[in-house]
RNA sequence: GCGCAGGUGGUAGAGCGGUCAAUUACAUCAGACUGUAAAUCUGACGCCUUCGGGCUACGGGGGUUCGAAUCCCUCCCUGCGCA
C-alpha cells in the first residue's frame, strides 16, 4: 500500500508538494519518474540511477512479459530484487503498447497531436477501426509479439494477474492509449472499453500493491470530464492522465484543468509520458505530481545532453539542448554543463563524450544518460524548492 | 626489365558505349524524437542557378564514335608474380 501526503499546497497555483510512502520508501513530489523499460534504465545500472538522484522508475507489463516473463521476476523475488532497485517503482500497464504497437506504428506518429499532421488529415482513425498488427476488442487486445510474431492476449485481468506477479509498488490499470488522429466517435468508443476494462482491474486486483486508474479522453473536454469522473468514483489508490495532450503547452494545461477538479484532491496524479523540460513547470503548476518520460534516457542515446543556457548560438540546437554528435565539440573542454554538480560533469569533457560518440563507444551513452537523468532530476528538486519557497 | 591485375566523388567500392553528376556503405552536414519494437529515423551531400537548366568531372594526354567512366593508343602511378 502507499501512503500520500500533500506537504504544501501552492498559493499560486495548482502546485503542490507531497511524500507518497511506499514499501521501498518514501519519495518526494513533484517527481519525475524515469522509464525503466525492461527494468533497467537503458546503459545504467540501478546504482547509477539512484546516483543520478532517480528516486522512482516505471518499468512496463508488456516488455517483461514477453522478456523474461513475469515468472520470472516473481521467482527472482520481485522486480526490486531483480533488478537490485531499492527504491519504489511502478509498472506501466501495457496500455501504451495497445497505441505504440497499434496505431502509432501504422501511422509512424507519437500520442500526441503535431502540427505536422496537417498533412495527414486522411490518416483518420474513425469509429471501428483497427490497427494493422493490433487487435482491439472489448475483452482485451490481441497483440502479435515484436519477438518472434506469436499472437498474445492482454486484456485488463492478464495485466493485473502479470503486474502482481512483477510486483511495483504502483501498478497500473489496463487502458487504451488513444491515438491522435482519431475522430471523437472512435474515443467514446475507447473510452467505454477503457472504463469498463478500469472496473474489471479494481475487481480483478489481490495484492496491497497501489492501482492508479487511467484518465482518457484524448483533447475532448466533456470525454476528458466525464473519464475523470468515471475513474475517479472507483476508488483507485491515485490517478494516471493519459492519451494525446494536445498540440501546445497551453493545450495540455487546459486538458489538465478538465481533469484535475473531478479527481480526489488527496491522491497522487500522475502525468504519463509528459516530461520535456519545458513542459515540468506547467504540469506542476497545474497540480501534476508524477510524471514519467523517456526524454532524458533516450535523447541520451541520441548523444543529446540537457544544459542551462549559457551557450554559444553555435552550439545549441535549441536552448537548453547539446547534440555532442557535432564535430565542433571535440575541441570543446568544457563540461556538458558548467552548473552541473553530477559525476561527469565533474570528471569528463565535450570533447572527450563526442569522441566516444563518434566511436561508437557505449560509454558515451551511458555518460549522456547518467548527466541527462541528474540534470533533469536536479530541476524538479529545484522546481519542488520553487513550490516550497511560495514561488510558482 | 617482363607478365598479370588495377587506378571512379572525403574514404571504401559498384558501374564496363547512351536511361551516369555516377548504385551502395561509411564519413560529413542538418533535422526529428514526450506512459521506449528506438545506440533509431528523415533529409542534404561536385560547382553555379532567375530552379527551366548550365558548367566541370571517373589517373594524364591523344584517338574511335552521333555519343565514352565504359572501346583503342600512349604516358604516369599502385599491387602481386617472375627475373
Amino acid at each position: 500500500m502507499i501512503k500520500f501526503k500533500i506537504v504544501k499546497k501552492s498559493k499560486k497555483s495548482g502546485a503542490r508538494i507531497g511524500i507518497l510512502k511506499t514499501p521501498h520508501g518514501e519519495i518526494e513530489t513533484p517527481t519525475l519518474v524515469p522509464v525503466a523499460t525492461q527494468a533497467v534504465v537503458k546503459t545504467l545500472t540501478s546504482e547509477e540511477a539512484e546516483a543520478a538522484k532517480c528516486q522512482i522508475l516505471i518499468a512496463n507489463t508488456f516488455h517483461l512479459h514477453l522478456k523474461p516473463g513475469e515468472k520470472i521476476v516473481k521467482s527472482a523475488g520481485g522486480i526490486h530484487k531483480f533488478m537490485n532497485w531499492r527504491h519504489p517503482l511502478m509498472t506501466d500497464s501495457g496500455g501504451f503498447q495497445v497505441f505504440s504497437l497499434g496505431f502509432g506504428h501504422d501511422l509512424g506518429v507519437g500520442k500526441i497531436s503535431a502540427p505536422s499532421f496537417g498533412k495527414n488529415k486522411d490518416a483518420i482513425i474513425d469509429k471501428n477501426a483497427q490497427p494493422k498488427k493490433v487487435k482491439i476488442t472489448s475483452g482485451g487486445v490481441y497483440f502479435k509479439s515484436p519477438i518472434d510474431g506469436r499472437e498474445l492476449f492482454i486484456g485488463p485481468r492478464e495485466s493485473i494477474k502479470i503486474q502482481e506477479a512483477i510486483g511495483a509498488d504502483i501498478i497500473f490499470a489496463f487502458d487504451e492509449c488513444t491515438p491522435p488522429l482519431s475522430t471523437k466517435s472512435y474515443i467514446e468508443t475507447s473510452l467505454r472499453r477503457t472504463h469498463d476494462w478500469a472496473k474489471i482491474c479494481i475487481a480483478s486486483h489481490k495484492t496491497n500493491q497501489a492501482l492508479f486508474g487511467i484518465v482518457q479522453g484524448s483533447k475532448f473536454k466533456d470525454l476528458r470530464g466525464e473519464s475523470a469522473r468515471i475513474i475517479n468514483s472507483l476508488g483507485f489508490d491515485g490517478f494516471g492522465i493519459g492519451g494525446d495532450l494536445g498540440e501546445s503547452k497551453a493545450d495540455t494545461k487546459k486538458i489538465i484543468s478538465w481533469v484535475l477538479p473531478h479527481l480526489e484532491e488527496s491522491k497522487p496524479r500522475h502525468l504519463l509520458g509528459i516530461g520535456k523540460i519545458e513542459d515540468i513547470e506547467n504540469i506542476v503548476k497545474s497540480g501534476i505530481d508524477l510524471f514519467d518520460c523517456t526524454v532524458p534516457t533516450h535523447y541520451g542515446r541520441r548523444g543529446i545532453a540537457f544544459v542551462s543556457s549559457g551557450l554559444p548560438a553555435v552550439a545549441l540546437a535549441k536552448a537548453g539542448k547539446l547534440n555532442l554528435n557535432k564535430s565542433v565539440f571535440l575541441k570543446d573542454k568544457k563540461p556538458l554543463d558548467s552548473k552541473c554538480a553530477c559525476s561527469v560533469c565533474q570528471n569528463y569533457k565535450r570533447s572527450y563524450i563526442a569522441h566516444l560518440l563518434k566511436a561508437g563507444e557505449i560509454t558515451a551513452m551511458r555518460l549522456l544518460t547518467f548527466h541527462n537523468l541528474h540534470f533533469f532530476n536536479t530541476y524538479v528538486e529545484k522546481v519542488r524548492e520553487k513550490i516550497k519557497n511560495g514561488l510558482i
